[in-house]
DNA sequence: CCAGATGATGATACAATGTCTCAGTATCGT
DNA sequence: ACGATACTGAGACATTGTATCATCATCTGG
């Protein structure tokens, strides 16, 4: 499940990310690189609890993993993303807010829901309601999930 | 800010919810009647810690709290938001299963987004996604806060 | 209307998930 | 290399939610 190719991209991505941090005057430790990999290479949705079980072996204390998150965050990198009464993160590619996930592997699709977003825009409006930020996430089986499972779930 | 007629209504909302928990079998006690008027009288999100805070001087114990609400959710009186890092419940009209909540005051707006709905279907198909469940929500300020308040929000 | 079956409660322990503090350490610009 | 300062680790602490179990209240059938 791990392809050569796939972790050397990780292994970039993880750089460009660091990268950014330091674009944004945060320093570029140990640690933090550490945390970085270990999201980079999760390619999907994570937990910051799963993060420190993982990390915590590894020499990570639990404060630096959330501390690594929500800087990640504030910088715009990773999204917070709930759902049903889990809630986790995700890496967030630039200018997608919105993502499917899908809940047997755990991938995360970044989509861009323009349409839904004039249609939400739309309805704030003629509510008169100044909608200032709007949550928007999806759970549900991808396409190779689908295949592989024989759709078992409900369709609520 | 609370006036009686909005009291009134609120008793005989917390009468129906009541009736509705015995329809479903469950029974009628002193505490459910107190935790469910508390939530009817709050008119808007509420958490349960917040609940919990609220009632356990009324003589009203956590774990009863926790367990009343998780019956009206499952109920479906009440359903969960989440919103930012902050999650709750709010009372939920039946049929409709999305909200705009206002940050100042609180109220909580059930909407019909059944055109928002669509396009999240038609994206979805598009995609090949199966979606499950998706979790649509919306923070921002109602109407009268907007007046009383002169936009005061950035609008990212 | 009473009594039994069973559903609900309370008190508390426990678990999970974050947050804070502060002394020591590593990083980065100069 | 050096100094300012951002970062880390360890653990205490806070918050949020769940499990246990003896006791009690509610509903139902006779």
């Amino acid at each position: 499940m791990v392809r050569k190719t796939a972790h050397s991209a990780n292994v970039s991505r993880a750089g460009w990310m660091l990268q950014r941090l330091a674009e944004e005057g945060l320093r570029h430790t140990e640690q933090r690189a550490i945390v970085v990999q270990a999201i980079v290479d999760k390619r999907g949705a994570f937990t910051a609890e799963g993060l420190v079980d993982e990390l915590q072996p590894r020499g990570v204390a639990r404060a630096t993993v959330y501390r690594t998150v929500e800087v990640l965050e504030r910088v715009g990198l990773l999204a917070r993303i709930h759902l049903d009464n889990r809630h986790g993160y995700t890496v967030c590619e630039e200018g997608h807010h919105h993502h499917l996930l899908c809940e047997r592997c755990g991938v995360v699709i970044p989509v861009d829901a323009s349409d839904v977003e004039v249609a939400i825009r739309r309805l704030a409006d003629a509510l008169r309601f100044q909608v200032d930020t709007h949550l928007l996430e999806f759970a549900g089986l991808c396409e190779a999930c689908q295949a592989r499972n024989g759709r078992t779930g409900s369709a609520p």
